[in-house]
Order: structure tokens, then C-alpha cells, then sequence
DNA sequence: CTGAAAGCGCTAACAA
DNA sequence: TTGTTAGCGCTTTCAG
């Protein structure tokens, strides 16, 4: 590790360490020439602070977490962009932890946080539901939290989601008017909160459309794709197979073409389909797919913002505050 | 920040804090009793040790740096999924740190590493031009490196990569083959290495398939994507345009596709196209894209595994390690 | 405006 | 097997 200390500094320069180090932090309490000098032999001998040592004095890591099932699709990897670009700007560092969808490793990494390791906290939680205990005792230990797209309930704190329920509502409604009657949704675990939305926009919009809801059509996916496959692939061998299908999240998109594809059926003759998705293909795919398409960036970007609000100011509360940035339903050929 | 410290639970347990710190660690120096008491107190204070303080005296962070352009597209997100997966294994975190493909912010993260923010760095360097002073600075240290995908000249250390040379010969091969006199190379900055390969790989094929090379059809992007799109535009506009277009990085693919539409140019009747790509899309593009898949996922896996093995050992020597992993050509519609 | 001193929480010699 | 002591590099009172 770094070698070059404010001691060794302080030593060439004939100061202390402490007016170094306030050098370097450009307090007022030092005069112009000094800090020049600091600043000088700073750069001569190039001095990088570290910034373990700095994070145990001040009590404050200058790192926030990201804490994600995984960061394979679009939608999370635009994400953090989003997320990265205003933690740079602030001087913050973003570590990057995945759960793999396994709430155990989510606890696991969220109870290691209470030892300090970031200054906050963004989640997007694990489709195994997710107690929130964890998350509460940071909270309390000070530690700001803020979710972004899958949320969890028993907990008050900031929430970035989109408008769920109904963009959910919409795209079935869109279903409903091109003429399906039969429109299963692949829903990943039923327990979280994006789900049980989407779910309800669903219900919501089938019971508008004169359309009696049933429990068999909302399939229950998992996050192993090859399963997923087999699923869908069984589902759509049936003989009274669904006319319509919503993936509501973006990975489930991709494998109804495929399974279609396997099995012969034409989308959108056979059936009909709308993904929730940010995939910039999207408009290429044959036929181009029909989505609801999340601002994933700006998401991003909105619950680092807060994240920051909270950070920079102890009186900013999180609680209750919900960002909704809207959906856009892209109708393209697959539901035409 | 954490509050339970290990002199608290030293006071509790009328032991010393370095009793208790062995005990946490397991150390063989502690009794079983000893250490039983000291976990099970640990656990009833809900203890979490503060890794800052354990870093700063152990002068290790437990923590790997990775450095890319972005992580917009399919292969740097493939490519933190594997690399998060391995550290996740060793106990490390994973920081990620993004340069927007500007040399400058690259410079002064890894300037910041000198710190000893991480104990080791995986890179992808910036399109611009990369000078590996500080890497080399990083490395003299003694913070291992580890390149993936984009490599830099100038510093020994191990790489690793595709077989860029090799792919790139065959897609253009197969682009002759199929029947392309005018083919043209979307490259991201020459200066790099992989553009350099790639480029190579394209040259060679074109000597080989009796076709002169031309300067002009090597068309340098940028990474401003509107630009980009202008840029195709115009030479997809010309009388003398291309009849194959390889684009050899995968953000260069879709643009070609739209310019393709915007311009009514028929794929593969008027062009062929072929894109180094991960997109789990590119089956199912209309039409289906032929692609360079790139292992990205092995690629992170791979490289962490590397930096792993050098922070593991000190013996270990990251010098003209070179990890090939290849590339398969996948033949789709769009080459037809 | 500058410096001395203390200490963040943990760990590694070294003693006992 | 356990405890004492010192200190990682930095920042922050508080005194000069």
C-alpha cells in the first residue's frame, strides 16, 4: 500500500503533520504560501492520502453501496451507470454487491455494512422476499437507504420505482385491444413488490377488459434460465395455450422468441408479446418487440440523488419519499 | 458507523482486545472455549468489525478495483458478473470505477489507487490512448494488474483477451467468401490494442482474399453514439458505399442497423453485416446478427482469477501471462 | 496561522 | 493460552 505519508511530508517541509493534512484539505487556518508549499511537495514526491486511514478518523468511507441480484441485463447495468456518474461527481466510490437472488447472501452483505463499510446504501432487493431487518438496523445506525426498482416493505425510506401498476395496466389493456383473451404473465418471485404491481396492473386491467382473471396464468418464474425454458416451452405446447404473454422483467423476453421459435409459433399471429424491457434491440428483434420501457438510467441517477441529499444534509429525511418516473409502452410489431 | 468495537466485547467478556481479536479470527492461540464465548458474545451484540480499521493496519483492503469504459453494454456487465462472482468466493469486494472512456479520469482513479484503495486492479482501458505510467507506478508498489479485453503496451503484465487477431480474420474471410469486395471496419480508436488486432486480423484477410486494402474504409467511431449514427448515415448514403460492414466492437452493431432502416438498405442484400457481440438478442435480430461472441464472463472470471492467484502468492508472477480465450464466429442471417 | 497530542478500531509483536 | 503495548495514517480539538 501507499508509502509517502502526511508525516513524511510534514517532515521535508518542516511542518506538522497537522498543518499538512489541513493544507491538503484547503482549510482556511492555513496560510496561502503554506499550503502552495504543501501542495508542491505533495505533488513532488506524489502523495495519494489513504483513504482507509481517513475513513477510520472521520468515521465516513466516501463509498456507497450498490447492492443488486445481478448485472446481467440492461436494466441494471444502465443502472449503475447512472448510479456511478453522480457518485463520481460527488467524490463518492461505489461498491458493487450482488446477491445472485439469494437473500441469504443479501443479508449476509447488508449485515456486513453495519460495520461501516459505505456511507449508504442502494438496493434493488432479491426476489426471495426480502425481511428487512437488516436494512432497519441500518437505518438506525445511520446509514441511509434507498431502494430503486424492487423495493421491500416494512421499512420507511426513499423508494425509486416506476409506475408499476400501471404500465403493467397498460400493456395488457394494449393485449386486450388487439384482441387476446388468453394472456399469461411470467412473473419472477410473487412476494416482491415490482411483482405484485405489475401483477395487480394486470388483474386490474383484465377485469376492465371483461376478462376473468385466473391463477394458472400468471407463471411463476425462476432466476434459472434453462428452468424458465422449460417452462414457457411447456406452457406453449399446450393446446389451449395463451393468445398473449407480458415478461415483466426483461430477461424473460428474450426466451418466449426463442421458445417460439422452437416450437413454430408466429409472434404476433400465434401470439402476442409485451416485455418490460430496456433492451436497446428491442426495435430490431424479428418482430420488433413491444415494451415497457424503464428509464433505467434516470433511475439510477434519481435514487443516487437522493442518496446524496441524505447524505449531505442529517435533516434531509427519506422517509416517504417516492420517485415514480414513468414507463413508456413502445408498440412495435410483436402485439400488432 | 458500527459502534460494537472489539474492546467492547473484550470489556464484556473480561478479555483483552487482542484475545477476542485472535478468537474472531480463529486463531489457533485461543482456547475452543474461549473463542465459543467470544463468537457467541459477538453474535448477541451483533458485532461487525470495521473494515476500515482492519485495512489500515493490515495494510490490505480485501477490496479489487475494477476500472472500465462503462458498463452499457452486454460484455463489461457479462464481464463484472464474473468478476463479482470470483472475489465474492475469496471474500473481496469489488469497486467499480468508470472512466466514460476519458484517459484523464482514468489517471486520476488509478492516480487515487496509489492510496491503496484496492489491493489489486483489473482494467479495461479507455479508447484514448492510454500512457501506463500510473500503472506502472501501481505495479512498482507491489498492486498486482490484470488486464481484460483492452489491453496497453508499455507495462508487463498479464492480459486477458480474445483471440482479436484471429476472429477478426475470420469474420472478414467470411464476409469475402460470401461475396464482399468494399467491406468497411468500424473501429473505436486505432491506438488501442484490441483495434490494432482487430484491424490486423482485417487487413490480412483482405491480402489473402486478393482485395486491396483501403485506408478509407476503416471508419474511426467515437463513443458519442449520435455521432456515430451521423457518421454511418454518411457513408451508407454513398454511391460507392460498403457491401459488408464489420463492426468491431458491440455498440457499433445496432447503429448499423438503424441507419440500415433509416436508409432502406436491405440486410444482407445490400449489406452484410457482422458485429463483435454478446447480445443474448442477436439470434433473434432482424435479421439475426452474425456475431464475434466474446466470452465475456469467462473473460472476468478468468482475469479475477489471475489477480487472485497474484494476491494469493507473492511468488506468483503476473509477467507475459497472456490468457487467449476465443472467440467463435456465430453465422446468422445478417452475412447471408 | 501553526503545532502537540490524542485517538478512530484493529492487529501483531512480545511478554507473562 | 492470554494480556500489554504500540501503532497503521489520518484528522481534530485545543494550545500556542
Amino acid at each position: 500500500m501507499g508509502n509517502v505519508t502526511i508525516r513524511i511530508l510534514a517532515r521535508q517541509l518542516q511542518l506538522s503533520a497537522a498543518t499538512v493534512s489541513k493544507a491538503l484539505a484547503d482549510s482556511h487556518e492555513i496560510s496561502g504560501p503554506t499550503k502552495k508549499r504543501v501542495l508542491e511537495m505533495a505533488a513532488a514526491l506524489n502523495y495519494t492520502p489513504n483513504p482507509y486511514a481517513s475513513s477510520l478518523r472521520r468515521k465516513k468511507s466516501k463509498t456507497i453501496a450498490v447492492i443488486l441480484p445481478e448485472v446481467a441485463d440492461s436494466f441494471f447495468s444502465q443502472a449503475i451507470n447512472g448510479i456511478e456518474a453522480i457518485a463520481q461527481d460527488k467524490g463518492y466510490h461505489v461498491l458493487v454487491c450482488l446477491t445472485h437472488e439469494r437473500s441469504q447472501k443479501e443479508q449476509a452483505i447488508l449485515h456486513e455494512m453495519l460495520g461501516g463499510r459505505a456511507d449508504g446504501i442502494l438496493i434493488s432487493v432479491t426476489s426471495e422476499t426480502s425481511d428487512p431487518a437488516c436494512l432497519l438496523e441500518l437505518q438506525e445506525k445511520g446509514v441511509p437507504v434507498v431502494f430503486f426498482d424492487r423495493t421491500c416493505d416494512g421499512i420507511d425510506t426513499a423508494r425509486v420505482v416506476t409506475d408499476d401498476l400501471q404500465s403493467s395496466y397498460k400493456a395488457t389493456d394494449h393485449l386486450i385491444r388487439q384482441g387476446c383473451r388468453k394472456i399469461a404473465f411470467l412473473a419472477i418471485a410473487e412476494g416482491l413488490s415490482i411483482s405484485h404491481q405489475r401483477i395487480e396492473g394486470y388483474k386490474q386491467a383484465l377485469e376492465d377488459g371483461g376478462i376473468k382473471f385466473s391463477r394458472e396464468n400468471i407463471i411463476a418464474c425462476t432466476h434459472d434460465a434453462a428452468e424458465n425454458l422449460r417452462l414457457l416451452k411447456k406452457i406453449m405446447s399446450r393446446k389451449d395455450r395463451p393468445d398473449g404473454v407480458i415478461a415483466s422483467v426483461e430477461k424473460l423476453a428474450v426466451p418466449v422468441y426463442q421458445v417460439c421459435r422452437e416450437l413454430g409459433l408466429n409472434i404476433p399471429g400465434d401470439l402476442k408479446v409485451i416485455g418490460f424491457s430496456n433492451l436497446v434491440t428491442a426495435a430490431f428483434l424479428q418482430p420488433a418487440l413491444t415494451t415497457v420501457t424503464q428509464p433505467a438510467f434516470e433511475m439510477g441517477r434519481s435514487a443516487a440523488s437522493l442518496l446524496f441529499k441524505a447524505l449531505g444534509n442529517k435533516n434531509f429525511s427519506l422517509s416517504q419519499q417516492v420517485e415514480v418516473i414513468p414507463s413508456e409502452l413502445q408498440v412495435r410489431e410483436s402485439t400488432g
